[in-house]
Order: structure tokens, then sequence, then C-alpha cells
DNA sequence: CGATCACGC
DNA sequence: GCGTGATCG
């Protein structure tokens, strides 16, 4: 059963794009790049390259002796975890945050989006590529259509030029909740997070209560639900003390301290990640559900951060990649009922948990259902598959609604 | 062309 | 952990 069939439908598909609204987009930003890096030019008495992080760095931590200093071999890193911390004491590192941002989303998406536009169909092409990553996910490129913005509100706005092939279409997307974390549960036959899908929870909240050892029925404040949520995508990355501390931002004792107060809570998820790891050992590779290996031939290696890093990718690439596998299946199956069926409506977009469709008039109850169920039965877990719908006429106006 | 940075999952 | 892409030097 080929998928790759289903993506070749998906690329000549397209996606269509309102370039009027990159334009608006791209001149605000315009001008909003100008005012900042005025602004920076002046706090630091010279014009100069904001966008050289050799230049900025020396700037902020020479000529205006910010603390914080060195990191990098080619001199002093300017990455946002360095100026994110720095940017409530001193306004000129919050205005080069400002700039990043903005000549980011200018760059890579206002100011080239509307040139990729094909001239005979009028509609953006991207090209999922099915043979570029070591999980199994696909990769898009030229353009990368599973990188639009969503985090910020500026950026988010461009997700208001993605439209439906029509004005009666209506764009719809399904999301797998949380389909790494079941895949987690699932491996890992962890009983607290079993019961904790079963049961519907949110899983964040829940880890919140675990590593913070509160009672089930504490409230979970928003700054213990996100140290719990990094925790968790650190597990799914085979966490190190020293990378948690790093997204976090705290220190790394601190950070151990989470991870073992974790594993004590979740012993299930400790024996998996043992597990996989001696697997890799003995066998060479690790394997997907559905039995695709990622080869970790450096997994005994002398060197220690060698060492680590297999091991990480061990604990990693079976969850990814299962992920990959199940999404990838009910695409299949999703594509053959809309053929069976004769509809119109067509999948635009894979964004790796996520499915996007141009739905045509009168086929969305429809669509729904076929989506749903083929997305929720891909594969039998120990834990439910949840999917999650929204439905706008553009990519910005997304709306949750249920599917019953 | 390697390094750095930032966007997504 | 997995990608793509812009920019610098």
């Amino acid at each position: 059963m080929p998928l790759i069939s289903v993506l070749a439908k998906m690329e000549m598909r397209g996606i269509s794009l309102d370039t009027d609204i990159l334009k608006d987009l791209s001149l605000r930003a315009g001008e909003e790049l100008e005012v900042l890096s005025d602004e920076i030019y002046r706090l630091s008495g010279e014009n100069f390259n904001i966008n050289s992080p050799k230049q900025l760095g020396e700037i902020l931590f020479e000529k205006l002796k910010l603390p914080g200093g060195s990191k990098t071999k080619t001199g002093y890193s300017t990455s946002s975890n360095v100026l994110e911390p720095l940017k409530d004491h001193y306004r000129i590192v919050s205005l080069v945050l400002d700039y990043r941002e903005i000549n980011k989303l200018k760059t890579t998406y206002l100011d080239v989006l509307p040139g990729l536009i094909d001239t005979f169909t009028g509609k953006l092409h991207t090209s999922f590529n099915q043979m570029i990553t070591s999980t199994g996910r696909l990769s898009s490129s030229n353009p990368n259509l599973q990188n639009i913005p969503v985090r910020t509100e500026f950026g988010k706005l461009i997700r208001k030029a993605f439209k439906p092939s029509s004005e009666e279409n209506i764009l719809f997307a399904t999301d797998y909740s949380q389909i790494e974390l079941r895949i987690l549960a699932h491996y890992s036959d962890s009983e607290r997070l079993i019961k904790a899908f079963q049961d519907g929870r949110d899983i964040h909240s829940e880890t919140a209560r675990d590593i913070f050892e509160l009672p089930s029925d504490a409230v979970i404040d928003s700054s213990m639900r996100r140290i719990a949520k990094t925790v968790n995508f650190g597990i799914l990355y085979g966490i190190s003390d020293f990378g948690l501390s790093r997204n976090l931002g705290i220190d790394r004792k601190e950070a151990k301290k989470y991870i073992e107060s974790y594993f004590f809570k979740f012993p299930g998820v400790k024996d998996y990640i043992d597990r996989v790891i001696l697997e890799a050992r003995k066998n060479g590779y690790v394997t997907t559900i559905s039995g695709r290996k990622r080869h970790l031939n450096r997994i005994s290696d002398r060197n220690m951060n060698i060492r680590k890093g297999e091991e990480r990718i061990a604990v990693n690439a079976p969850i990814q990649g299962s992920a990959a596998d199940i999404i990838k299946l009910a695409m299949i199956q999703i594509d053959r009922e809309i053929d069976d069926r004769k509809l119109k409506t067509g999948m635009v977009l894979q964004v790796h948990d996520e499915l996007i469709f141009d739905i045509f008039p009168g086929e969305f109850d429809t669509v729904c259902r076929i989506v749903k169920t083929h997305m929720e039965k891909a594969c039998k877990l120990g834990v439910p598959l949840i999917v999650e719908f929204k439905k706008g006429i553009d990519w910005y106006h997304m709306e949750s609604f249920q599917v019953l």
C-alpha cells in the first residue's frame, strides 16, 4: 500500500495562497524592522549588522558589557536562550529579539512564498519527501509547509494567506492528540500514563502533580504545567539533565531532580528507556511499531557524548517513527475511501501529527467521519488514539469542533 | 560551506 | 529527538 501516490496528489493539488495578505504583512514588517533597528543602533551607539551573530555578540557583551559572556567557539552566543533571560533588564535585548522574530518571518515566509506560486496552477506546491528523515517522518521543502508559524501572534497572521481552493470550500484540520506520549504509554506500559490517557486527563497537569508531589485535586498553575510539559518532551527526546536545564533555564542539579522524580513516579517509562537502549546495543538498531529500523552503529562508542547521543536516538526513534508510521497508514486509508466514494475533497498538507483538507461543499460531514475513523483506527495501542478537529475559512481562523 | 539562528512537530 | 531555510563570514 504505497503512500507515494497520496503524496503526489497532494503535491499536484497544491494549496491556495492569498498574496495580498502576505504583501501587506511584509510592508508592516518592513516598517517595524526600520523602527527596531534605528532604536538598536541608537542604544548601541553605532550602526552594525544585527543579522550577524558575531557583530551582535561583540556589541552586547563587549561594548555594552552585558552579563552572560561567551559560549560558542566562534564567539558569544546570542541565541534566544541566552538573550531571553536578559530581555526584561535590557531594552536593547528585547528589541533584538523582536527584530529577530520579525526579520525571520519576513525573509523566510512573507517575501518568499509569493514567488513560489506556480504560474500555471496559481497555487503553492510543496515537495513531500519520503526518503530524507532517519525516523520515517516526511519532510517538506520548496517551500517547507511543515514549519509555517503558529506560536507568535504576528507569525500566526501568515496563516491567513492559506485558503481553501474556492470561497465555498472549507479548510479542515485534524491532529492526533499527544500521539508521541500515547506511544510512550503504549511501549512503557506505564500504569500512571495509561490511566491518565484512558480517563482523558490533561497529561501535562497530571505529570506536574506527580513530579511536584501534589494531591490529585491540586490546582496546577501555568508555570508548573510548563515545567511538566518540558519534562514530558524531554522524556520523548531521551532527556539529559543538561538538555532539560537548557530548555527550562535552570541549573543542571535542579533539572536532574525533576528527571529523577519523574522516573520515580513513572517506573514503567524508566524501564522502557533501559530496555530500548539494551535492545539497540544487542541488535545495532531499534524498530518502530511497523518494523522500520533505525541503525545505531555507535551505541557502544567509547566517547561518552557520542554514546549518550545514540542512546537518546534509541529512545526517541521508535516513538517519533511509530507516530510517523501511524499517520501514514491513516493517510493511505483516507485517500482510498475518498477515492472510492468519488469525493472532490482533497488532502492538502501533512504536518507530522496533523492533516489538512480542502473540503468541497456538501462533503463536510462525510469527510469528518472518514478522517476520524481512519486516524483513530489506524493502529491499536494500549491507549486510545484521539483526534482533534478544527475548521475555518483560512488556516488562521480555525475553530475547534467535535465529531461524534 | 560550516556555523548560528529560528520556524515547525 | 526530527526536519528546512536564511544569513554570515
